[in-house]
DNA sequence: CTCTATGATTAGGA
DNA sequence: TCCTAATCATAGAG
């Protein structure tokens, strides 16, 4: 046995990591040629020990040492050995592909490994990122929203990295009614209320307080807008709603109030 | 395709 | 921290 623990290797491998080119020692363990796996602890052991080296490389950040570890590893091309089995390092593969450029092998990893859902959000990331930068060498210019939207929809994400849980568009019907009822009543609830409201409809606070955010900039703005267009059309009426002292303060309040039956809201 | 509706995110202010 | 304004993302209608 060469390692007692994980901080023993790992703090061994650091230091022995620049010689690793010729053949980091712990892996010329001798193992059976594959899938009986007698669970042998010196063998499951060290492929561990290398996963964990991964994953702290990869906290690090320093890319640069993490591909020349994982340079340093033996590569079955059909990744079916051992050490490639441990999700750390064909995570630790994946970002160092992404870093590298290298698109191709990145579309590769992430298409033929099963990832575990802690790991999507970034996957996620690089996937889009990769596809984004090819599309937007191949155009010669940076890729607007719906650009961006065309290259999701063209290369959507390997099931591999991705548990099909899909971004509602929109909230339930019912969920809405309730959300106008509250925000007639007060559009500026408190946390209080907005954790009831969230109770009551399913959704979590912070999308109470997103709808919430949106509704009342969309009725300022269809305010904004309703005030312009009688402005276009009757000026002197519309003259006559500011107040005598010249300030126009009223006018907001009750152009807010006006707008709200202009959001189809015929239902509340 | 464009336009619209609507949920989410971000930057900056009080 | 919560707010606003601006903007992004995305489904659906036309």
């Amino acid at each position: 046995m060469v390692f007692r623990s994980p901080l023993d290797f790992f703090s061994a491998s650091r230091l022995l990591l620049p010689h690793f080119a010729d053949g980091p020692p712990v892996l010329d363990l001798s193992r059976s040629p594959d899938d009986h796996p007698p669970a042998l602890p010196r063998l499951c052991f060290s492929a561990a020990q290398i996963a964990s080296v991964c994953e702290t490389l990869e906290e690090t950040g320093d890319v640069e040492r993490l591909a020349r570890f994982l340079w340093s590893l033996p590569v079955t091309p059909d990744g079916r050995d051992s050490i490639s089995e441990h999700e750390s390092v064909q995570r630790a593969r994946a970002v160092v592909a992404y870093h590298t450029g290298s698109f191709r092998e990145l579309y590769n990893i992430l298409e033929t490994h099963r990832f575990t859902r802690a790991s999507h959000g970034k996957l996620q990331a690089m996937w889009l990122e990769a596809h984004y930068r090819e599309a937007e060498r191949l155009r010669g210019r940076p890729l607007g929203p719906v650009d961006k939207y065309r290259v999701r929809k063209k290369f959507p994400l390997p099931k591999t990295i991705w548990d099909g849980e899909q971004k509602t568009h929109c909230f339930k019907e019912r969920t809405r009614g309730l959300l106008r009822e509250w925000y007639l009543q007060d559009p500026y609830p408190n946390p209080g209320k907005k954790r009831e409201l969230a109770h009551a409809t399913g959704l979590t606070p912070t999308q109470v307080g997103n709808w919430f955010k949106n509704r009342r900039q969309r009725d300022r703005a269809a305010a904004a807008k309703n005030r312009l267009q009688h402005h276009r059309m009757c000026p002197d009426a519309m003259r006559a709603l500011i107040s005598p002292d010249g300030s126009a303060e009223r006018t907001d309040g009750d152009a807010l109030l006006s707008v709200t039956d202009s959001d189809s809201d015929l239902d509340v």
